[in-house]
DNA sequence: GTCTATAATTTGATAGAC
DNA sequence: GTCTATCAAATTATAGAC
């Protein structure tokens, strides 16, 4: 992976956790990269592959955090809690998935299904710290809300006490 | 309220709520409606200003429905859960100030401002209701979340299961 | 891999006739 | 209040030089 294809899903990951899908373009994310349009376009030829791509890194990371909290001895909700709590915290935007998930009709297939992976495997990851499936849903369903919340009322303390129950 | 006024706000509110605020173009709402995109101007100069006037309409029809759930007997909680899971069943698509709020980043002032109080009602409607201010902001982050996933898992029994909790 | 240039379409918005 | 016509800008995307 080079540095020009990282910085393009870098660019790309922070314009549609603020603005969604259609929120943002190739020259939003070309300007931000330092190199224009076409060379954009050349890794990635159409928006929806760019989108597809960068919901896959962002999945696979997140889970890699967790994996990684879970690992070091965390309670499976709690890393979920805390790897969400710092996307926030470091970012100050909404879940990347989240954000698409929110605007589902828009998406090309490609990328619901990259989207969708992103609650299946948290759903699954849940179920394997020993949760229901529908408590599994429950959880991962209130961390995405708390986190929408937090956005809108521009205070991510509103993070912590919405999700509190689960300490 | 005229009925072509009404109808842009039908086409715009049901275009957001798949979409975002820009997913959707004064050209989609005035094919929607059946009238020409400088019909929808006439009645809506800017796009920021047709987006605030059907997150304020959408937000006074939810308190209302509330509200009356409310009137004739229910609990709150379970009031705002009800009219929630109406909006998600009749229409199957997200919350409106949900997929507003999922993108805040790109929204102007107005609009966010009128976001912003559908989520400050809520919270001050579920505090009348004997609710503390965090436990509100909990249960109204939890229905957020909740449509989000249904949204994105295609499964509105999620909806359900997420929020039997309050029952 | 990146650039210039450009095509084809869409977008938000306005002017003026009816 | 709706229409036709139009504008200026932005959008996704491609062709071809370097």
């Amino acid at each position: 992976m080079t540095d020009t294809i990282n910085a393009i899903l870098d660019s790309a990951e922070r314009r549609i956790r603020g603005a969604g899908y259609s929120g943002f373009s190739f020259r939003d994310v070309a300007a931000d990269v330092g190199v224009k349009s076409s060379s954009v376009h050349y890794h990635f030829p159409a928006k929806e592959k760019l989108a597809a791509a960068v919901a896959r890194r962002y999945t696979d990371r997140f889970i890699q955090a967790v994996d990684a909290e879970v690992g070091g001895g965390a309670e499976v909700v709690q890393a979920w809690r805390d790897v969400f709590k710092t996307a926030l915290l470091r970012d100050g935007r909404m879940c990347l998935c989240g954000a698409l998930a929110a605007t589902s009709h828009e998406l090309a297939d490609k990328v619901r299904a990259e989207v969708k992976r992103f609650f299946e495997l948290g759903i699954e990851k849940l179920q394997d710290g020993g949760l229901d499936r529908a408590s599994a849903i429950r959880v991962l369903s209130a961390l995405e809300g708390a986190m929408l919340t937090a956005n809108i009322l521009d205070d991510q303390s509103v993070f912590e006490s919405s999700t509190a129950v689960f300490v």
